[in-house]
DNA sequence: GTGAAAGCGCTAACAA
DNA sequence: TTGTTAGCGCTTTCAC
């Protein structure tokens, strides 16, 4: 490359990483050169020797959830503006499987880590940040000191109750996520102060593990028990597709006979039977806040840990226009 | 590293890399040094002296689309078992982003790309082929001679079409993808040979885009037009959920007015007012056949082009269990 | 079986 | 402005 430019190999460098000023003429005879032997400088070799690399991770807690693919898409999306890729890993909210994404991401070295994580408690973050590479939690609170973006997760499970209280019913139960996972617990919280406020007693409450069948199971067993709430606040959006399969089942109507507001938004559901208000997270600002967080620490900020809390919204009858492709 | 241990270098990348035989007090110093440092060895590093990397690129056409999550979880899962990473990235359905993609995972010196490329003539697969990168197409034919792993999208629509016509009904049409993504054209000429074969004419075939939105559009302008068929096969499974989106908007039900089977699961349709019988493809099989076959041009296979033909299979009462988490 | 030395492809520092 | 040199961290000769 730099034989067939007839130049040395740092005045190449320096043409195509467009830093330093160089002589037109050279510059053209580089770029033909590079042209004509469809030359791609690797990045590997200036990763290796920048010591930082373009690459980042992404650390999901479950792929099959869209809220996820739409937070991937979307720094995907921004991380390939600047120039950078990434490597997305799911740990199907497993510490364990979190903990080997995560030390490949050390082996890769790569440039920075969005994570959210399996567990609030459990983690190898500490690895990252022993090797001083950025990490920003996203969705979830992470187990150590890092930037973090969530949703106001309180205030969303209280708008979802409230909203199904409106409805004039008073034995209203919740669906949540595991105890060891934030958006879980904090989702309940807002449950339980929307009743209070209300005067109300939670009518039950189950633990599930935020896939379709969790919040499946917990609706027949609650209907088999005979002590099916008038209303539920279902803490995610696979849970709330697994509610509205077993009321199916069990011929029992939404909303007449249970009224059903879910948590994040249930895309390809414009042939579900009813519609479901859900509280909406904006999936693609908290991308956006996360990417640009991490983007200032591999910018070299090396300020305390910061937050961004974002306010999620009640969709009150989700069509298919507004989910979009996000 | 190499100083704790009070070795060279050489003989710490012998103890870890496991390759060659060293005296076993030397090994255990090493391991030692090497878990008190807790050192990883940087694949960076590794992968400029190997001239090759030990990350994977998969580029899919839409990561929105629950078939092709599956597939990227199955290719990860996979990948992760032999030590590799994937990069995943997304076209759109889109050449444009996918020469984008393209050119990044060149940039990178990955290993081997897979691909479910968003066209079958346009595509810069040429690039990698130029720089010896093993490249395995999925899903779709792809505009070089590269390995593939395909569904055998003429039986899947040969049988969808067959189901329809066993419900006795005559007026049949299919709603199919794109003109130049092979899947489109292949299914739709399954289509059109069942129908042969019963000895009649398809009653409508629209082309629409893959995306929920295409379907529904079509059934709508099929609807509003007074030419709905009386049963219709839809060629991918978004588009199956925009078709139930329109039946509902104009009140057709599903399947007394209008017979509908899809290709592709409809997971998370649990709530799905009508259960619609599906074509399902193997993602998970094709995903392991597709890694196989990238894993041997790796590993410096270098026969011509092979071809994996998988069939896919009639999923008449699709239930909950059935989808699994896949 | 082990160490010394070279080199993967790039860029920062220095010299010209 | 441009070229020369050195070195990023690893592995692979090649001596020993």
């Amino acid at each position: 490359m730099a034989r067939l430019a007839g130049v040395s190999p740092a005045t190449v460098s320096r043409v195509l990483s467009a830093k330093l000023r160089v002589d037109p003429g050279l510059a053209d005879r580089v770029r033909g050169a590079a042209l004509q032997l469809d030359y791609r400088p690797s990045r590997v070799a200036r990763n290796l020797r920048a010591r930082s690399s373009s690459i980042w991770g992404i650390i999901v807690a479950d792929i099959g959830n869209p809220f996820f693919t739409r937070v991937v898409r979307a720094v995907q999306d921004a991380a390939l503006e600047s120039g950078r890729t990434v490597i997305m890993c799911n740990s199907d909210e497993s510490v364990d499987k979190e903990r080997r994404a995560l030390e490949v991401l050390v082996a890769e070295r790569v440039g920075g880590v969005l994570i959210s994580p399996a567990s609030e408690i459990d983690s190898d973050l500490e690895a990252l940040l022993a090797q001083r590479i950025p990490v920003v939690a996203i969705d979830r609170r992470p187990p150590a000191a890092v930037d973090t973006v969530l949703t106001d997760n309180v205030l969303g499970g209280l708008e979802a109750t409230r909203h199904l209280l409106t409805s004039g019913r008073r034995r209203v139960g919740c669906i949540t996520g595991p105890r060891d996972v934030t958006t879980a617990r904090e989702r309940l919280d807002g449950f339980q102060q929307a009743m209070a406020e209300a005067g109300l007693a939670p009518a039950a409450v189950a633990h599930a593990d935020f896939h379709e069948e969790g919040g499946r199971d917990a609706l027949l067993q609650w209907i088999d028990a005979g002590s099916m709430p008038e209303a539920v606040f279902v803490a995610n959006n696979l849970m709330t597709l697994g509610v509205l399969q077993a009321a199916g089942e069990r011929d029992v109507r939404v909303p007449e006979d249970l009224a059903v507001v879910g948590f994040d938004e249930l895309p390809w559901a414009g042939g579900l039977a009813a519609r479901i208000p859900v509280v909406a997270q904006p999936a693609r600002e908290m991308a956006l806040a996360a990417t640009r967080l991490l983007e200032e620490r591999c910018d070299g900020y090396d300020g305390p840990p910061r937050s961004v809390v974002l306010a999620p919204h009640l969709l009150r009858q989700p069509s298919i226009e507004e989910w979009g492709r996000g």
